[in-house]
DNA sequence: CTATTTCTTTACCCACGGGTAGGAATGCTA
DNA sequence: TAGCATTCCTACCCGTGGGTAAAGAAATAG
């Protein structure tokens, strides 16, 4: 089905999903950058639900009960509007570096609060977008502008880490690797949240600030059990 | 262009990649099993380069110097391409929780040890294929394939962080976010690894198991510095 | 009330790529 | 040497989907 629908438009059935400003409040949203971004973010749901290559100018159409030259009436391509999202997603990750670059806190507390932020951010409607949007599917120029932001955020989350190794607040690391870590393990969320909803962003985002910052290691302090019943679980013994 | 070719075989102009056991090793490589297996590979290293959707069954075939229809000899469709180079790389993540099975040590150590062999395995050249399969691109029956093994390999994860808190050796922690964190770090190796193979698959295992151990917050013993540099430092003046 | 701009549609183009039909080599068997 | 099986190729099919041309509807201007 290439764009084409019965002749009559179907009544519309169900009070319209409030994200298409079309045939509801016509009046108000009459904006077209508004328009416009009802557009891209349609196209993260869908992107989101079905993946970039997944989802056709079609769908995303159809998702604003609308036909494709429109789409392309508010976006130039496909792949713009896959950069669109991206930037939406990660903006949110600039500003949490902005906000927090003026608190005067031991650089680990601040690094938790853009990793909180971060998580959010994954966790958010943008998420997967940002999160996956490859090089391989945009021209090199968008290529380019993503990997520099992308660049821009992991120089960003190094130099908290070795800030906190300066000040004392974060055990010394390979601040290169750590990033790493520490982005993946927040980027991932992206491809379990749609199917695990259980937890809210923040509180994914708290849950892995928490692993982050104490290791797996137990603590001194933490309970202890005597050393035989120790050595015989360690063996595996244990009751499944 | 779609498997066509100028009529005379262009001559094998460069020695051909190793990989390719058609026109040499003629003789012994002949079996059909080993074929089939590059194939598979071929498929992993070009989903590697430019993605699933973007690779076609004819850059495939060209990387393998042969045509269209023989890969299709050896495989039914590209789906299932996919699908076995995800079960390639997921079974070297089987083959670790197998293998640890056997240790009589401290479940962190046992974890410890299949987060290495994890890691290797992302950084391998089916991490990609492995990481990335979606159910999205995939029939119903293999997406609940997959899904299955992912799940499998999941629940391991968290059955050794629960077992490394009964016996001590793990700090008390919700075990299925840390499981997605430590999961996620590590899968996330294969977003970034072609970029920059600086170090190979078993360093950067070795490096993320640290990072994991120890957490980010400093701990006793770790170097002091005075309270009022740290102060200072703490500020955000520090010099770049 | 006409003219012009803004927005949306119908109807279409066409490259790409997954997949196949059928035949030609090649080799193996008798 | 005929006959059968394996392997690989040439040539093709066709659905999908990104993208566009051009005209119609709706709003705005003059």
């Amino acid at each position: 089905m290439n764009s084409r629908r019965p002749s009559p438009l179907p009544p519309p059935k169900t009070p319209v999903a409030a994200a298409s400003p079309w045939r509801t409040n016509r009046e108000r949203l009459r904006d077209r950058a508004l328009k416009r971004e009802a557009v891209i973010r349609a196209a993260a749901r869908e992107f989101n639900r079905k993946g970039y290559h997944n989802t056709s100018l079609d769908d995303i159409a159809a998702a604003l009960e609308v036909t494709k030259p429109t789409v392309y009436y508010y976006v130039t391509s496909k792949e713009q509007l896959l950069f669109q999202c991206f930037v939406a997603g990660v903006e949110q990750i600039r500003a949490a570096f902005r906000a927090v670059r003026e608190l005067s806190v031991p650089a680990r507390e601040r690094l938790n609060a853009v990793l909180r932020h971060y998580g959010e951010a994954v966790a958010s409607e943008f998420g997967w977008c940002m999160v996956r949007a490859e090089e391989q599917d945009l021209s090199p120029a968008m290529s380019r502008h993503i990997k520099s932001l992308k660049s821009e955020v992991d120089q960003g989350i190094r130099r908290l880490i070795r800030e906190g190794i300066q000040d004392g607040s974060i055990e010394a690391c390979d601040p290169k690797m750590t990033a790493f870590a520490l982005a993946g393990a927040l980027n991932w969320i992206a491809h379990w949240y749609r199917e695990d909803q259980s937890l809210t962003g923040a509180q994914i985002a708290t849950a892995f600030v928490t692993v982050f910052e104490g290791g797996l290691r137990p603590r001194r302090g933490a309970l202890h059990i005597d050393a035989r019943t120790r050595r015989r679980r360690a063996r595996g013994t244990l009751a499944r």
